[in-house]
DNA sequence: CTGCGTTACGGTTTGCGTAACGATC
DNA sequence: GATCGTTACGCAAACCGTAACGCAG
């Protein structure tokens, strides 16, 4: 699974177009199309319904905007953690021992 | 972000080397050495601390444990919800509607 | 000398953009 | 006719595996 189809997933979901996604996502159309249709092979379901020239969630689709959302922000989440343990002044001493003799104690 | 390079480095957290994080990983040594690189060059941080032969995580790399474990918890989250929404039978009847006529209504 | 991590290199996959087509209003 | 979504095609980037190197025990 791809985190970029993830986010155009979203866009389209918010936008109602893949025209205005794409642009949201500063990506052209196919890009959006192809990577909904990928989603969609991935995980082997509908998750777009085409009316007309509109694009609407699917049940399927609908399920998936939570735990997108929710990724995405984990994503964000996860690079800012280490930057702010980074950022943050402290010091640490490494010492890596390894056991010369084995007694019976293994985990 | 890679989610098989955050899968790498979790494995290479918990083994303690690459070596047998590439073995339970079911890839080579090469791919999980380049994938956390790639991950320490993305977030311009060291991430592990390179000491004998073995692979000790920096702060930094402690940091990302936690948000990484949550954020590959949610990846099969996500793929569960949309396979459980459409194994469930339900029904639903979609219903477009576009605003012939703008009343000043925008949101 | 053995084992582990790294680097170099080639192959293959695939995601993206440009261009052209079909469908809808 | 205009606009939106899709398909076709070519390119480039990136991941992975094989082979070779450096280094610690």
């Amino acid at each position: 699974m791809d985190l970029p189809h993830l986010r155009y997933f979203l866009a389209v979901v918010d936008r109602g177009s893949i025209k205005a996604a794409a642009a949201s996502a500063g990506v052209t159309e196919p890009s959006v199309s192809q990577g909904i249709r990928a989603l969609e092979h991935e995980l082997r379901t509908l998750l777009f319904r085409r009316i007309g020239r509109g694009m609407v969630p699917t049940s399927a689709g609908h399920a998936l905007v939570g735990p997108a959302r929710r990724l995405l922000r984990d994503i964000a989440s996860a690079g800012g953690s280490v930057t702010d343990t980074d950022s943050r002044l402290r010091g640490q001493l490494t010492i890596q021992g390894r056991p010369r003799f084995s007694l019976g104690c293994h985990e």
